[in-house]
DNA sequence: ATCAGTCCGACTGGATCCAAAAAGTAGCAC
DNA sequence: GTGCTACTTTTTGGATCCAGTCGGACTGAT
């Protein structure tokens, strides 16, 4: 890799002040697009060469995602990306719809800032829809739900439902490659912010309660068949 | 320290057989017992070198520990031992609240080795409270709770839940410090157990939720106070 | 041919050493 | 006396090196 030594901010973004960070980004967003292999087992020598880094700042990246439950661990076998059985996706579909729930009714009522924010992101979600552009739908969703969930104001409850959204994010863009899952999720989308600018609370859990089921159900049946 | 070589279980229990698991184990119970204040920073060498290991592990276990919220990082600035807000401790508590009763809704019905386990560890609670020995009472009283929800099959839930618990570990103490406070959890554990022996999930639950509540609004007026 | 035991290679775990960043301190100008 | 700057100290971040463990391959016996 070529490094300016100007302008530190040459490849995407820029990157984090220490090398862990880096590599902590790096490894997740591999794992989380499916480039590492679920069940695989991680290399540390080889994989901190391909990051050009040592093993250290590699290491201490494991074990926040082992904390994360994206890698699993055992002492002097390392580290493995993680399995998602058929159970642990419907349990973290279950905790997402509790969990997120409480979210949507700390939240409300909303104050105008945070429906900017939403409607900003479901404009992105809807043109990466229409391109079919799933990476940048699924990062515009992302950022869709988290605004409705950040203005809980509950930190904790915001870091545990993105754990789970992080455990799952291989699975997501799977969701997303189908059109007609797509068009679903615009639609839920939609009712949603519907209910919620209507201050029923209540409605738009519900709508993101189909919204969550329909997906689970789908890749339920996509991934035993 | 003197390493015995043939009796490797010389001090409590079995020691782990990696550095970073023992030195997790320590930190761990140096911040849930307070012997870590809250707030202060984390000197990695002084606290490398009591311990008898070198940095590395030590900064791998602060790693999982900052996974489980109980210590913060910053980079550069190290780490220090994560300080609860009231909000926090509330936050916390609403949480619990939602997946404790999820937990016990989905371990119904409960089978006998589960009542024989609940009923071992409320024995040893009595028999703390009663002693008024404060940290066994706290362990025992975990093994109760926590028999309840391994039972319920979600590892995720579980989890999730071990890290609430973990991070007003400190707090607890304080609680189970008070006489009266001692009265309450007694009997709220008992008919806790009698809903659970009826088969009545919804009573169970609150019976937990006063549990809890009597907890965190002494706790809170203690700490405002 | 199968299985037990042993050995060797590969990989992880940990210690030490070095680099870099932040915090503290002293000196200087105003 | 106050505020800024340069320097020193302290502490964290990272690389390299060594030790310990695990698993598989090889050997030999039954």
């Amino acid at each position: 890799m070529v490094e300016s030594v100007s302008e530190p901010a040459s490849e995407s973004a820029t990157r984090p002040p220490t090398a862990q960070q880096f590599v902590l980004a790096e490894v997740r967003r591999a794992i989380t697009s499916g480039e590492l292999k679920p069940g695989s087992a991680i290399r540390q020598e080889a994989l901190a060469e391909r990051l050009e880094v040592s093993r250290v700042p590699l290491r201490e990246a494991l074990k926040t995602l082992e904390g994360e439950g994206l890698v699993s661990y055992r002492a002097h076998r390392g580290y493995r990306v993680a399995e998602l059985s058929m159970a642990d996706l419907r349990e973290v579909y279950r905790l997402r719809e509790i969990l997120e729930a409480e979210a949507v009714r700390a939240a409300m009522p909303l104050d105008d800032a945070v429906f900017a924010e939403l409607e900003a992101a479901q404009a992105l979600v809807e043109q990466a829809a229409e391109r079919g552009a799933v990476e940048e739908m699924a990062r515009a969703n992302r950022r869709f739900h988290f605004a409705l969930y950040e203005a809980a104001g509950m930190p904790r409850l915001l870091r545990i439902i993105g754990t789970l959204w992080d455990s799952t994010d291989a699975y997501r863009s799977l969701y997303y490659a189908g059109a007609d899952n797509r068009r679903h999720v615009l639609a839920e989308h939609r009712a949603a912010l519907a209910a919620l600018r209507a201050g029923d609370a209540e409605g738009a859990v519900r709508w993101f309660d189909r919204h969550r089921s329909a997906a689970v159900e789908t890749l339920a049946a996509q991934l035993e068949g």
